[in-house]
DNA sequence: GTGCTTGCAAACGTTTTGCAGACTC
DNA sequence: GAGTCTGCAAAACGTTTGCAAGCAC
C-alpha cells in the first residue's frame, strides 16, 4: 500500500519544455508519448488515464491504455506529472507543475474545489506544530463539510 | 466518483451493543455477520475485506468475500462502522466508534501514524476559517514528509 | 412461512504484465 | 543497428452483482 514518493516538481510551463525535459534523460518522443503530455496540457483539470487513452473524448488522437499508464508513470519518475485519487473512482493525472494546487472535497454535496496552497498555509504550519509533518494536500483531498452542506445539517 | 457520506456515529464498546443496533433496525444476525462484527473488535487497526474474508489469518472463520463486503456497507449504513483508504491498496475497514481516529501518512518512508482528534484540532480550526469546511481526516490520511525524512531530505 | 442473508460464480472497472513488432535515436 | 516504446492480449486486483438455497425470525 504505497502513495505516491515526493519528488521535485519540475516546471512545466508548455510542451517543449516537458519534451526537452524528456529528452534530457535520454528518453525517446514517440507520437504515444507525444500525445498524452499535450493531452495533459490540453485537460482544464486532474483526468484519468482513460480518457488520455481515449483521446479527451475525440479531441486528440486515441492511445493505448497500457502505453498511457506507462507514460504517466515515467514522466511521474520524471518529476513533471502527479496523480491525485478526489474520491473512489479511477486517479486523475496532472502536470506536476499545476500539482501545487490543493483540493477540499465535500462529502454532504461531493463537491471537489480546487485551492491555491497559499489558502491553507496556516493549515499546514498547525499540522507541523502539532505533529512535526510537513504537509501537502495535493494525493488526497481535504474531506469535510463545506458551508452549504453546514447550514444544512444545522437546519 | 463518491466519497464516504457522514454519518452519525454510532457507540460500539462492545460486540453485544453492536449486535443489539443491528437487531433494533430489523435486522438479522447471521453467522456470517457475527464474524464480521467479530473480526473488527478483534483487529487492532484497520483491516481490509479480505483480511476479514479470509477470518483474519485464521484467527477467526472465513466468509465469503461478498458477504463481508455487503456486511460492511450494512453496518456503515448504520453508523456502526467505517472505511478509510490510506493508500493504494484495498480499503480499510474499522468500528466507526473507532475511526474518530485520524492518519498521517509519510510519504517518504511510508509509515501510517494514527493520531487522536485533539492533535489536530488547530489545523482543522485553521481549515475551517480559511476555507469555512469542517475538515476530517478519518477518510483519507493527511499525507507529508515525517521529520525523520524532512531531515534526511535536507542532509 | 416469510424474506433476509448466504455462498458461489461471473462480471465489473482500473491497473499491471508479457511480448512480438515498430519506431526513435 | 541497438534498444526503447508501442499496441494487443491476458491477467491481476478490489469490488459489485445475480441468483438459488439456507437460515433467522
Amino acid at each position: 500500500m504505497t502513495t505516491a514518493r515526493e519528488r521535485p516538481i519540475l516546471a512545466a510551463p508548455d510542451v517543449d519544455t516537458v519534451v526537452a525535459a524528456v529528452r534530457a534523460r535520454g528518453l525517446r518522443l514517440s507520437a504515444a508519448r507525444r500525445q498524452v503530455i499535450e493531452a495533459l496540457f490540453a485537460a482544464q483539470e486532474p483526468v484519468s488515464a482513460d480518457a488520455i487513452a481515449s483521446g479527451l473524448g475525440g479531441v486528440r488522437s486515441p492511445v493505448d491504455a497500457a502505453s498511457v499508464y506507462g507514460n504517466l508513470e515515467v514522466l511521474e519518475d520524471l518529476g513533471l506529472v502527479r496523480h491525485v485519487h478526489l474520491g473512489h473512482g479511477p486517479a486523475r493525472w496532472m502536470l506536476a507543475d499545476r500539482a501545487r494546487t490543493e483540493f477540499l472535497r465535500c462529502e454532504g454535496c461531493g463537491a471537489t474545489v480546487a485551492v491555491e496552497p497559499s489558502v491553507l498555509a496556516a493549515a499546514r504550519a498547525a499540522i507541523q506544530s502539532a505533529t512535526g509533518y510537513r504537509a501537502r494536500f495535493t494525493h488526497f483531498p481535504i474531506v469535510g463539510l463545506c458551508v452549504g452542506c453546514q447550514r444544512e445539517q444545522a437546519g
